[in-house]
DNA sequence: GTGCGACGATTTTAG
DNA sequence: ATCGTCGCAC
């Protein structure tokens, strides 16, 4: 394909885009407008047009199916493979540049990655060596502490405690945590990217070398990268260089996971980016466009885009106001019938919410009904705690100081090797800051000769383990390891049926190994590169089954993809917004913007549907129709079965009302509300959501949520000194003040 | 060293 | 409701 030929397929905002000069160029990039073709038609015009070789070009994205799916459109762009060509995960280049030169950054050559369970239970370990109080240094709080600050580039040397004793000591486990890291010779995900931002800044050469080579470089979802992504980047392209990047700040829904939406803004304006907007909508109709621009109207700071279609209508998005959340269910698979009806494929249809724990009832009803369906999301293959186990062996016969897959492993199958005789090789290891593996060692002489032998024998294992496997292939050894330490039986012995699925996904692992392809020129053994593999690819690609079914999964996981019917449902108050979000108003634009990404997945139908009552962690909850729905366009909008009886307009004032208004006479307008929504029908609540409330004893707050009903309906309230509370409605004695 | 019952938490999640 | 962790008893 000629340069020119390759923008035929493109309309002239994305060609503008893709011709941009050489230089910094930020693409604002809506949803559905082609953003990833956009993206590879640049890398291809850049190759044939500028003739860059794809040696000198560097791709970035978030997942690895993502970057999967760049390089094979690259390559049938350009009808060739695109081997030279760096395309991968932040996390992917970073580990590859650190594998290349673990030297220069100061690692052992075969240093392994941890997942954050790993680096959980490291946290944990620490915190309890240090003999603190585990509820008071909660393990997980202490690993996002270091998380964060290691997401915007910061040491724990770097830290200063400002006077303040917690984060002294928050700052202090940071260190020590990085010190066992150090010294077990692990990495984790955070530490990829700042110690690969490290290592090219400390060495000049390096840096230069790739900032020489890596002349132009893209990156998708920059509205997602975090500070330390960012600042690699600069340092990767030169503060002006031709950095290629893609974005939608009106999709930014992971800012609790350390992206920075402002980067987008930081770029343009440091690089002197040149914008694009690609604002035509090829997905979804008329009407749904109108429906996401007015809900993401309602956010302020954001860069301005709207999206716009060609085709003109649509279908109406229809809203049904459920009893409970099996009447949602309900309605689901009646609409899927319908959608079946018309001869679409199961597959076609997506029922999107806010929490995984919403999927069940749509599971049992999709089970009911004998509609094949698939849930996304949960443990992934890699995560599952056997797999773990088994490379856990495997690691050990390659780095015999890798404390974390020791504490694993070192009784699993039990071999006698109990919590007392561990707890002095911790301490032993800890004195002398040496590997548990060599703690051990140094103290079979001193121990008491029963558990002196089972140690032993553990050691014996891994050492004979490393021996026997040295010649294998690949998944020869992934078998021998299963089988040889124990493991494989372990689990077959199991009685209930789990112990099978275990074996199985054992079994599978082998297989795993049998189909691993190891990108060249990491430098690692055919293991080395599978467990990198398995730590930073953990198994979601291979994930995709053939079978037709529906589609259930969370708003985030729904984030790129389209379907031509979407259920959008669980529309309340408290649930989505979620109540973490609801009253804080720096975190209910990015719930807006989740509602944005939801809507936007839709092409032809979408059904919006919220409950009166829902069931929800053992007990019911009546929560009112979100904010959302009645941020959205009156006119394209339809409600199903609506009811005579009436009580109140659903889609009124910005905040829900709990009130009960009297029977009104009749429905004049065209929306009304089918059935009474108020927790209390029949009695008169002068509360509602977002109520400032007084308190005899708790003094003032705000009511979060209502929940049961009659004697024992509660309140939650969020009192601005006493913190939040559950309050019995009845004896409360609240008192009203806004 | 293993097994069971109490207890508590429970938005979203890629690498 | 449900799942994972923890402590204690065998």
């Amino acid at each position: 394909m000629s340069g020119h030929r390759l923008l035929d397929s493109l309309n002239d905002a994305q060609r503008e885009a893709v011709t941009a000069p050489l230089g910094p160029v930020l693409v604002l990039a809506g949803a559905g407008s082609g953003k990833t073709r956009v993206l590879t038609h640049r890398a291809a015009w850049l190759i044939l047009e500028h003739g860059v070789s794809p040696h000198g070009l560097m791709a970035v994205t978030f997942t690895n199916k993502a970057a999967a799916e760049m390089r094979g459109r690259i390559e049938s762009l350009l009808d060739m493979p695109a081997d030279p060509l760096w395309i991968g995960t932040f996390h992917g280049l970073a580990h590859r540049m650190l594998r290349r030169h673990w030297r220069e950054a100061g690692l052992p050559q075969s240093f392994q990655i941890i997942d954050e369970d790993d680096q959980q239970r490291l946290v944990r370990k620490i915190i309890r060596e240090q003999k603190l109080d585990e509820q008071r240094w909660v393990p997980r709080e202490v690993q996002q502490f270091i998380n964060a600050h290691k997401d915007e580039g910061r040491r724990s040397k770097k830290l200063e405690d400002r006077g303040d004793p917690t984060r002294r000591q928050l700052i202090r486990l940071y260190a020590l945590y990085e010190a066992r890291c150090e010294q077990a010779g692990v990495v984790d995900f955070a530490e990829l990217l700042l110690r690969c931002h490290e290592t090219l800044q400390n060495v000049p050469d390096l840096g230069a070398y790739y900032r020489e080579r890596f002349r132009h470089i893209l990156v998708d979802e920059f509205q997602d990268t975090n500070g330390i992504q960012y600042d690699w980047l600069r340092l990767l392209a030169g503060r002006t260089g031709a950095a290629f990047v893609v974005g939608d700040d009106d999709q930014s829904i992971y800012r609790w996971r350390g992206a920075r939406v402002e980067n987008m803004q930081h770029f343009r304006r440091e690089f002197g980016a040149t914008v694009y907007r690609l604002e035509q909508n090829y997905r979804s109709t008329q009407v749904i466009l109108a429906a996401a621009n007015a809900v993401i109207s309602r956010n302020s700071d954001r860069m301005g885009k709207e999206l716009w279609t060609a085709a003109k209508g649509g279908e109406p998005i229809r809203v049904y106001a459920a009893f409970n959340e099996r009447d949602e269910a309900d309605f689901v698979i009646e609409r899927i019938r319908e959608h079946e009806r018309r001869g679409l494929p199961l597959a076609a249809a997506a029922v999107l919410y806010r929490s995984n724990a919403q999927s069940r009832a749509f599971e049992e009803a999709l089970m009911a009904a004998r509609i094949p369906y698939r849930v996304y999301g949960g443990l992934r293959f890699f995560e599952r705690a056997e797999i773990k186990d088994a490379l856990a062996y495997l690691r050990l016969t390659q780095s015999r100081a890798d404390d974390i897959s020791f504490e694993r492993v070192v009784n699993l199958p039990a071999r006698g090797i109990g919590g007392a005789t561990l707890e002095q090789v911790r301490t032993h290891a800890r004195d002398r800051a040496v590997s548990l593996w060599e703690a051990g060692q140094a103290m079979l002489p001193s121990l008491p000769s029963r558990a002196a032998g089972a140690l032993r024998g553990f050691f014996g294992l891994i050492d004979r383990l490393a021996a026997d496997i040295a010649p294998m292939p690949l998944e020869e050894q992934v078998r021998h390891v299963i089988q040889a330490s124990g493991l494989r039986d372990h689990h077959a012995k199991e009685k209930d049926h789990k112990g099978e699925a275990r074996v199985e996904n054992l079994d599978e692992l082998v297989n795993a190994a049998e189909g691993f392809a190891p990108e060249s020129d990491d430098g690692l053994t055919p293991l080395g590169a599978f467990l990198a593999h398995a730590t930073l690819e953990s198994g979601e690609t291979q994930a995709a089954t053939g079978a037709d079914c529906v589609q259930l999964m969370t708003l985030h996981a729904a984030k790129g993809l389209e379907f031509p019917t979407v259920f959008l449902v669980g529309l309340e108050e408290g649930l989505f917004p979620s109540e973490h979000s609801a009253f804080d108003a720096d975190r209910l634009p990015e719930e807006r913007r989740l509602c944005y990404v939801g809507l936007t997945r839709a092409m032809q139908r979408l059904y919006l549907t919220h409950a009166e009552s829902r069931r929800i962690y053992g007990h019911t909850s009546y929560r009112d129709p979100s904010r959302f729905l009645s941020e959205l366009p009156p006119e394209a909008l339809e409600d199903v079965r609506p009811r005579i009886s009436v009580s109140r307009p659903l889609y009124s004032a910005p905040g829900p009302a709990i009130v009960r208004r009297g029977p009104v006479a009749e429905a004049s307008e065209t929306r009304r509300r089918s059935r009474a929504a108020a927790p209390l029908a029949g009695e008169d609540v002068p509360m509602r959501l977002g109520s400032r409330v007084r308190h005899p004893k708790f003094g003032e707050g705000t009511i979060l949520r209502f929940e049961g009903s009659g004697e024992s309906r509660q309140v939650h309230v969020n009192f601005e000194d006493a913190g939040q509370k559950w309050l019995m409605y009845e004896l409360a004695r609240l008192e009203r003040i806004s």
